[in-house]
DNA sequence: ACCTGAACACCGTTCAAGT
DNA sequence: ACCTGAACACCGTTCAAGT
């Protein structure tokens, strides 16, 4: 069990296909769902793919761009069907939720992603249907434009934040007691509206969110 | 050059400081102002306290709480003023942005805040306070309490996404570039609202998106 | 109880050298 | 041109052992 390393497991596998970016970022996709993307590192894929690590350096350019690229192949499996036509506003909140539930499995993906511009087709895709559904609305373009951004960006940090993964450990308890011991004489708002703080299921709050969001960016008008 | 790990420098130091959470939260703050969160390391952390990492360790849990206590000791700097009465909507996006600027200077730490729920003072301050503008603007208590949730996620997340360290790589060139190239065919909507798509500055988007957010906040009513 | 040396079990990325 | 062994320069966290 000492002794030098062997790779005597690379005979046992099926026969090492030829890598290519589509076999890379495919099995860092079946790694994050099997494990996480916590172990999606660069020595697991590599070993995965029965080679070394740097051999990925010819396919993706690093980390980051690796992560651009799982995502747009998970949304491979969002349908972009958008349904009935005169009900832009339901289909809108259905599709957003459907992205934030695909996410949700995946927050270290979606906090990656925040800090990243996605630009693949099925990204694309994503964005040029929900502008599609926002015109349908009657939505002015610019302010469409924008919104789709705060829209995105609110779903994304939503699966961020509460994603459904181990790695998230700090609970929301944490904050009830804190502020369960505060005395309301500190923070007196807090106190007074500790009970809606809390309230509402997570899909309820998503709802009301998403259908707040579509309100403002409707009804608000970009200045100039 | 070589030999034995001799901690001379130890004795250069000005006298070793005694440990408390308070002094490695603020090593921990200084660190990351002058070269950024990515640095702060718990072996860097305790080289700069003269000690080893494991030591940190009887003073905060792990990484992720430390993150939350350097948030909550950056968050000191905000003023929490609300000025004059009777402009609760100006003074809401002003403390909005202000919290957005400052943590516009630490893109690592708003993404790393993102899953937590952070419980410090300063921060239930700035929860309190926003509770209390949302108020005084006659905000019904339900809408206020989610809506304060949305307006302080959307802020993080803005933080995280755009953030001013090096750290960010990827610039909205690829996105702008991906879509000049597509055909019109492919993705209509896009190819429509591109101009629309990257216009105004970033505090100009920044500055919709709250006055958006807020007018949704205020106008949609929480079901039931 | 408080503190820590040393180890455990890893990382991403680069680059000289092979084919 | 494409690929990779080996190294570089690190990580967070644990735990047995000291005081």
């Amino acid at each position: 069990m000492s002794g030098r390393r062997v790779p005597v497991s690379r005979r046992d596998r099926p026969a090492k296909a030829p890598l290519s970016r589509a076999v890379v970022v495919g099995a860092a996709l079946a790694i994050m769902r099997a494990d996480g993307l916590e172990k999606v590192t660069m020595r697991r894929l590599a070993d995965e793919l029965d080679t070394g690590p740097a051999s990925l350096y010819v396919y993706v350019d690093n980390m980051a761009e690796l992560h651009g690229a799982i995502l747009d192949e998970l949304l491979a499996e969002l349908s972009f069907e958008t349904g009935a036509p005169g009900q832009w506003r339901e289909q809108l909140v259905d599709l957003l939720s459907r992205y934030t539930t695909l996410l949700f499995q995946y927050p270290g993906l979606a906090r990656s992603v925040l800090s990243l511009w996605p630009s693949g087709p099925h990204y694309l895709r994503l964005i040029d249907t929900l502008l599609g559904l926002l015109d349908a609305g009657l939505v002015p373009a610019q302010q469409a434009a924008w919104g789709v951004n705060v829209l995105l960006q609110h779903a994304t940090s939503t699966a961020a934040e509460h994603g459904t993964r181990a790695e998230n450990k700090t609970s929301p308890t944490a904050l009830t007691t804190a502020v369960d011991d505060v005395d309301a004489q500190r923070y007196p708002h807090i106190a007074r509206t500790a009970a809606a703080l809390w309230s509402g299921t997570g899909p309820q709050r998503q709802q009301w969110a998403f259908n707040a969001l579509i309100d403002g960016i409707t009804s608000t008008p970009v200045p100039e």
